[in-house]
DNA sequence: CATGTGACTGTGG
DNA sequence: GCCACAGCCACAT
């Protein structure tokens, strides 16, 4: 037989799992509502994850096809842990972030979300 | 398999 | 509260 060594299939650029689960995890932010980083990568297992959630939230901008889908990943919901809009420069506009919360109710002053505190839904208690 | 990178976070000074 | 360092994860080269 020949041996495969399990090779990756050329590492599809849409959906890995990990990625996948950070879409769909990101998907259930409420509107009007915002997480972080740290409180989706420890859901998803991961709890010094933190980077990698960024990492796919990034993929996924980046990714017409996912970014097209009929439920895109709204990663404008997703900030850092001390409420800061860390990942506005990714966006098509640097102000694109910001533009999207403030549209759904959400106050932003000085890239950082007003309330933050109490606008933070953490999926690990909110869908425990 | 080693190295580098990044939308992070916790800890210590 | 601010700065510097270190740790962890997933991915590209």
């Amino acid at each position: 037989m020949k041996k495969p060594a399990a090779p990756p299939p050329s590492t599809p650029p849409t959906e890995r799992n990990f990625f996948h689960d950070v879409y769909e995890v990101v998907r259930l932010i409420p509107p009007g509502r915002v997480s972080t980083y740290g409180a989706i990568a420890h859901y998803l297992g991961t709890r010094q994850g933190s980077r990698a959630v960024g990492y796919a939230l990034n993929a996924s901008n980046l990714d017409a096809l996912t970014a097209k889908r009929e439920h895109p990943v709204p990663a404008h919901r997703v900030i850092n842990r001390l409420g800061q809009l860390s990942g506005r420069h990714h966006f098509p506009t640097p102000t694109a972030m910001q533009e999207r919360l403030e549209a759904e109710g959400v106050r932003v002053e000085d890239a950082t979300v007003v309330d933050f505190n109490r606008l933070f839904w953490d999926p690990s208690k909110e869908l425990e």
